[in-house]
Parts: C-alpha cells; structure tokens; sequence
RNA sequence: UCCUCCUUAGCUCAGCAGGUUAGAGCAACUGACUGUUAAUCAGUAGGUCCUUGGUUCGAGCCCAAGAGGGGGAGCCA
C-alpha cells in the first residue's frame, strides 16, 4: 500500500496485484482503452495505467489532468513503447477531481510567470517538482558535508535586536497595536511597552551570533531563513530567503577559501550523483531556453556540463587588486563598454564581475583583499599597507551567470581594532556582547555566507529565483 | 527606486494603414478510431481585446494616467 511511483517503476516482480496512488498528468482515449499517466512527486517519471474504455466508463469521465486517483491493478511489462512497466487497473478510485472547467493547468508548457501567479499548484508540474526536488538533495547534502567535517548546527535568533550588521533594511517586530501607538513624554513610540521592551526586527543575517558559537563549539554553521527589507526586483534577490553560515574558529582566510571550494564542488556533485533524472530534465529545459536566445548570448555547456566543469576544476583565486588591473587592461576597458569607471577603490560592478567570471576566467572566481572602506566593520584588516589603499581579508565567490553566491572574510579578532571600527559607527555599545568575544579568549576565526536560492538557481540552471523557492516573497508578493 | 518591454479565449499567441460578425493552436465538450506516448480525425462552445479618461464619424490598434507582469540596473546572499 506504501508503493511509490518511483518504485513501482524499478519494480523486478512483474504480474503481481499492487496499488498505485498519485495525480493526473494526462489522459489519452482510443475505442477500448484509455491511458493515464500518474505521478506522485516521488520521480519526474510517470507510471501508465492501462484502463479499459467500458469497465471504466464512469470513472474515466471524471479523469482530467490535475485528478488524484488510486488505482489497483496489476503491474505489467508494457505492451508500448515508451516505459517498461505499466498499471492494468482492476479497481479505479477517484480521490478528487479537478474540474477542468477550473484546474488552471493543462498538460502542456505553461509559462513560469503564470505558474509562479498559481505558485499553489506549481510543485504538480515536471520542471517544478525537478526543483524542489533538487532544492531538498541540497538542503539535505548541506547538512551532511557539515555533520561530516565535524560542525554543529547552530541555530541564530530570527528575532533580533541588533540592527546593526548593516546588510540591509530590516522588517520590524511588534506586537504594538499600530492603529494605537504608545507614546513616551517626548512624543516617541514608547517600545518599552512592546513585547520585548525594545525596538526588534526580523534577523537580516546569522552571523555575529554565529561567531558566538565558533568561540565555544569551534566549528558551526546556520542554515535558516533571512528577511531582507530592500526593495530589490531581481532575478537573484528574495524578501525572504535561506542562508549558510558557517563560522569556524582557527580558520585563516586561505582555511576559509579552502572549505568553501570544497564544500560548494561537493554540493553540486551530490545533487549530480543523487538527481540524475531531474537534473537530465532540467538540462533539456535549459536547452530549450538557450535556443530563444542569441547566438552570442547562448550558453557554451549544457546544464549537466557546466555542473561537472565546476565539480573537476578548481576555482580562480585572485586579490581584489588583481582583479581590477585585469579589467583595466581587458579589451571591453579599452572599448569603453562598461558603463561603470574601473578604478581602484570602487565596488565592482555585475558588468566587471560577469566580465571577469563569464569572459575572462570562464569559471568560478574567489577575490579577496577588498578595499577596508566598501567592506564591513567586521573584517580583518591586513598589515602594513600604504595609507588609502588599506585592505580586508574579505571574499566573494562569483559563479556564472548568478555572480555573488557567497560573502565571507577572516573576522577581525583583535578587540582594540575591532572598537575602533565600531566607535566608529557609534555601535561599540549596543554591539557589547559581541566585542566581548574579542575581550575574553579571543581567536581568529573566519566565515561566510551562502545564498541557499542562488546555488539551486544554480544547480536548476533555473533564471528566476522566485522559481527556486515554493513560496516567494518579493516587494508586492506574499500570496500563497 | 530607476530604465525598458509587455498585457487580446482557460493557456500560448496572431490581428494587415484606426473601418462594420476579433482569429489560430492547445485545453474543454460531442462523436469517430484495434494500445496510446504532447495520439490522430471531424464538429461544438468559449472574449468587459488590463482599467479609466481622451482624440475620432468610428479605437484591440492613436494619446494620457493608473494597475499587473517580464528583463536590466542599484542594494546584496
């Protein structure tokens, strides 16, 4: 009665009575018989049941695409070709209908865009249930390569007091009545009434607190949901999305760059060894997709070639100051086609940064040694550098076609360099408990972030990253 | 938030220079067909042409504002 569809499919007894349970995908009639592709989200396969045009009369006029349905029967080899077993029902039961009348999806190519507006049906679909299916391998081999290499999972509040990471605008928390704000004698919000007797927002990041825990436990890592307040509208940005943190103490940068190479080639070798069937559906979308494009914009590998090309090669690791002479001297500087002036100090642009990944290397690049002022106060400054051109050990992974996927640095751990930056900032007080792993024990340490949605846009070789996600939550979005 | 493109049947789209009954494929429905593979064939039904206002004898088409969506940019993961 626990039959999936997946192993009905590689059943190896074959005539035996068995039950199969799963959803309409399509239906074809001839004189006798009727076919009925069923699926079950436990493959992107579907199995076909073989019903007879007369015994099923009634129950095959109730039978659309989007229909659940139990069916007993026995399982054969197929007469057909096509699929190598096959269901000959005995006994047809209609869970639910799907009034074609109303069910939005009909078996053909729907667009992503009306899929994402009935982003409640979408997991029913092949290239929808593929990425979710992908999506959980990854979610999945996050936590083994961490459990494997001696991390403990870490959990960081979702309600924070802090806002003082700087990593974006922040939702509020509050249990204040909105239509009637307490107010104190100077004409304030008076959030000494709110439930936590403070101002909190939603957490825009894990990883002070994470810091917290390498100090004690060595080795951690978050895996949870970050909300971000910006008005961002992008194929690559979410409201609401998962993020990796891992924070290891004892690590240097070089440690820090090491791991997340190693640890971002196995991610994509597990989801090539583990969702072969999905991966080889998605790639044929990819496909797809890459013929409406222009020659010269079409991609050069495959889904399944590019992933197996990050997997055996290894990352280009370059400064941040190598990487800028490089744009200086590309031939798009000397064309004058970036839109943005290439010079020592600036933040790159995505034109420098596809330049470099998609043009100049043509695979995944970690740049380090960032300018001190577009970094965060956080990071550890190198030594002995000529005035204005100070540096961070900060790093970015840069991946084709997504750009950043990964923000990390070596943290600053000397506690007088550390207060420096945040008197600075004018949040040495509020950030006191953080200081004080610097005060008692301090180490050096290092960590990073990883965007969960932009490695399984990755992975998917999906373009939108509100289709990586069940249920996407952008600036105007929060159905479903 | 800025730039740009788009919105016509349940879905994907066409619609000639603004001209009278707005089309196709798929889906649905009815029927045909020796087990099909996005089956095939014949027929039927299905539309506030995103909304509001304007120009015009006349607007799906032109103009303005608004709404929704796509792509790019910024912010970043």
């Amino acid at each position: 009665m626990k039959n999936s569809i997946l192993s009905l499919l590689q059943a190896t007894t074959l005539d035996v009575q068995t039950v199969a349970k799963g959803w309409v995908r399509h239906k074809r009639s001839s004189q006798n018989v009727s076919f009925v592709t069923l699926n079950d989200g436990s493959t992107i396969k579907t199995l076909q049941i073989v019903a007879d045009a007369d015994k099923f009369a009634e129950e095959l006029k109730r039978i659309h695409t989007g229909a659940c349905l139990e069916v007993h029967g026995k399982l054969i080899a197929s007469q057909g070709a096509g699929q190598s077993v096959e269901l000959v029902a005995e006994k047809i039961i209609v869970l639910g209908e799907a009034n074609p009348e109303h069910y939005p999806l009909q078996p053909k190519e729907h667009t992503l865009e009306f899929l994402r507006e009935n982003a409640h049906l979408r997991a029913r679909g092949n290239t929808f249930s593929a990425v979710f299916r992908v999506r959980h391998a990854l979610g999945y081999a996050i936590h083994k390569y961490f459990n494997d290499n001696g991390f403990y999972y870490w959990h960081s509040p979702i309600i924070t007091a802090s806002d003082a990471e700087g990593a974006g605008e922040m939702f509020q928390v509050t249990a204040l009545d909105l239509k009637n704000l307490p107010k104190d004698d100077k004409g304030n919000i008076d959030f000494k009434q709110d439930f936590f007797g403070r101002p909190t927002n939603l957490t825009v990041s894990g990883q002070l607190e994470g810091e917290l825990g390498a100090m004690g436990l060595g080795k951690v890592y978050t895996f949870g949901p970050t909300f971000r307040a910006e008005n961002s509208n992008t194929t690559r940005h979410l409201a609401e999305f998962w993020m990796i943190e891992p924070e290891m103490a004892f690590y240097d940068i070089h440690d820090n760059m090491d791991l997340v190479e190693d640890f971002l080639r196995y991610l994509i070798k597990y989801a090539l060894d583990n969702c072969a069937d999905d991966l080889e559906f998605l790639d044929q979308r990819f496909l797809k997709e890459e013929s409406k494009k222009k020659k010269e914009e079409q991609a050069e590998m495959s889904l399944v070639e590019k992933l197996r090309f990050v997997v055996e090669n290894q990352f280009e690791r370059l400064t941040y100051t190598e990487a800028i002479n490089i744009l200086l001297n590309s031939n798009y500087h000397k064309k004058k086609k970036f839109l943005f002036e290439v010079k020592w100090g600036i933040d790159l642009q995505s034109e420098h940064e596809r330049y470099l990944v998609e043009k100049h290397f043509k695979k995944p690049v970690i740049l380090t040694n960032y300018p001190k002022a577009i970094k965060a106060f956080y990071m550890k400054q190198n030594e002995n550098e000529e005035a204005g051109k100070e540096t961070v050990r900060a790093m970015d992974v840069l991946f084709p076609g997504i750009g950043e996927i990964v923000g990390g640095s070596q943290r600053e751990e000397v506690y007088e360099r550390l207060k420096a930056r945040t008197d600075e900032m004018h949040i040495t007080e509020e950030l006191s408990w953080y200081l004080d792993t610097r005060r008692f024990g301090t180490a050096p340490h290092s960590g990073f972030g990883l965007g969960f949605e932009r490695l399984v846009l990755f992975v998917t070789g999906m373009g939108n990253i509100r289709d990586v996600i069940p249920f996407p939550r952008t600036p105007l979005n929060a159905s479903f």
